[in-house]
DNA sequence: TTTTGTTTCGAAACCGGTTTCGGCAAGGGT
DNA sequence: ACCCTTGCCGAAACCGGTTTCGAAACAAAA
């Protein structure tokens, strides 16, 4: 446990200690230690014990100085106010920096204002080589740091989709299969009149979430109604305001499906405020899974993304695509989990209008 | 690999190229740089001016297999269940990246699950280099971590006070001046039973809130009563357990102060299980300013903090210190502002019970 | 036995900076 | 006129690694 005391602050083991302990050249350590195949088996079993057996944990930086690669993943947070990602973020980074840390990489953590500061700092990190590579959350529909990035010839890996994705290695959760469950789950329930209240425009994923709430409708055999779907709420207010929306009509949905928590939680004031109780007169179903939806009253049913996954297997991905991998087997989805909880049911009384 | 592409990738500007283009040395060009007194003021304004018309900016890993130091600030995250930081992490983050990028350096994150964890990963991010320093935040009553850097001799800084700060940099709110105002407000609305919902015993400010607590008490002419106290709330679940314990009582307080506004919360939930109403029957005020309390009803009076500002305030100090600064004088201290909304006037009734 | 490969490793250059050392020239004192 | 500083900068070593080049040792082929 690393007393070694008083001040004496010993001195790291280096390259050179280990090459000596076996009268060797650094050269030779070196290569038998990063593979090359002109080392003897016997050899480089010898320096793996010895490098090991002396704690020999090569100088990420000194490396770089030759390689160019200084084995740290770059991450840069836009930060705004209607910032759905917040509740997330540090299951997120402890995610990201699990999966870093296990090849023995680092986070390297910035954040920007605006897109232009976005762009800045993008580069900035690039040409002072602070990163070797890029995880971008939030993909947009029109992602201008997928643009600068390729560019730049610099590799990234994104969080979520964007329309053209050649090329692009990313991970993503298909909320769309979510949505269209929620509103498969409201029919049985017996609801004919389900409303949609969907995320952030620029995203892209606002697009391919809208795509599930219309592909659950068709397979409910149910008429697509436009007056029934809000766009581009993802805060408590915005969903309190595309609820009146939604409630104020001559023939207001009996359920809702959320694409974003917060704005469910909205939507329960809005429900509310119309003299009515949520999960009782209007169902709602939601997406997300942030902490103050298990608080709520009712409890909010919703389908409940692992963050710390998420942050995992972006690094893992970064991390080979940075090795070489070729781009178009990195791809990975997975499946938000829905969590029942108790602001869903059937309508309150039988619906025969549609 | 690394089939450097066809995009030109134009050679990054090194200080050879400064040297060169001036007929003069890398040497020259590095002590000119670094501010070194044996290079004339003409020679360095010279070197200066090419240096920045050819965008020259030295690689921070390169200087550091020399100089020991990456121009990085170390930040570990733990990880626990009951996170009151996670709402502010990203402003947190903002203010950190601010201040380190304003100085050109970058930062480090990693995260820990729990005490054993967070040693090996701080011993790890010191042996590596990987960091310089560390924001150590959330500061213990007893902190390990400050144990740990200090054997180490790697500088830090803390966020938060812990009791034996000799030779111990640090910036801080004074949570216990606004637990003391708060109460003061509280009684000047003419409410004698005032009860104390504090935080994370673990954590150094919950004494120190305690304090300011009692001592708002005796300003204002008021008996401490320990049954009006509550320890170690600070998630609305355990928030509402302990207003549970406050109201169930024979003669339950008029008026709360919650050290976290999340506990808050879950007092609210507690208030009106008790058939009465936050804001009008018992008054609240908290400590924190989470965007929750905002959409709370009624909105949550609350003691606002800036952890956008205390980031940057922290990285500054950080690399103020590491930079030679003496650790006595690196210790600052901010208000928490109070933001007044709903939740706190007068008691229903006049109180001569006490 | 000589030639030709192979395998394996040492020697040294290299990456992009920093820092030490010493020498030259100008200035000051006597 | 001489010595002694002092100011200024070049030369070269150095930091901790990686990578290139070539040569020694041994084996296989001629």
């Amino acid at each position: 446990m690393q007393q070694e005391g008083l001040g004496v602050k010993q001195r790291r083991i280096t390259i050179a200690d280990v090459a000596d302990a076996l009268g060797v050249t650094k050269g030779t350590v070196s290569r038998a230690l990063n593979g090359y195949s002109d080392i003897a088996d016997s050899t480089r079993l010898r320096i793996q014990r010895k490098a090991q057996e002396l704690g020999y944990r090569p100088l990420s930086h000194a490396q770089a100085i030759r390689t160019g690669k200084v084995r740290s993943i770059g991450l840069v947070l836009q930060i705004n106010a209607h910032d759905a990602q917040r509740p997330f973020l540090a299951d997120f980074l402890a995610g990201v920096t699990k999966g870093a840390s296990d090849e023995h990489w680092t986070l390297t953590v910035s954040t920007a204002a605006s897109d232009a500061d976005m762009r800045d700092t993008l580069t900035r990190l690039v040409e002072e080589r602070k990163a070797d590579g890029f995880i971008l959350p939030r993909a947009l529909r029109r992602d201008y740091r997928v643009e600068l990035l390729r560019r730049l010839e610099v590799p990234f890996v994104l969080y979520g989709r964007t329309p053209d994705m050649a090329g692009c290695p990313f991970y993503d959760i298909r909320g769309e299969e979510a949505m269209e469950e929620a509103v498969l789950r409201l029919a049985a329930f017996g609801h004919r009149r389900i409303g949609f209240i969907n995320g952030g425009l620029e995203y892209y994923y606002s697009a391919l979430r809208l795509e599930g709430y219309k592909a659950g409708l068709a397979k409910a055999g149910i008429a697509y109604r436009p007056e029934y779907v809000q766009e581009d709420a993802v805060t408590v207010a915005q969903g309190h305001a595309a609820g009146e929306r939604l409630l104020g009509q001559a023939e207001p949905p009996t359920a809702v499906v959320c694409a974003v928590d917060m704005a469910a939680l909205g939507l329960y004031q809005a429900i509310r405020a119309a003299g009515q109780e949520p999960g009782r007169d209007v169902s709602v179903i939601a997406y997300d899974g942030v902490p103050e939806g298990a608080y709520a009253q009712p409890p909010l049913t919703t389908f409940a993304v692992d963050s710390r996954r998420a942050g995992e297997r972006l690094a893992r991905l970064l991390i080979t695509r940075i090795r070489g991998g070729h781009p178009d087997t990195l791809r990975e989805f997975d499946r938000a989990q829905l969590v029942v909880r108790g602001s869903d049911g059937p309508p309150p009384r039988p619906d025969f209008t549609n």
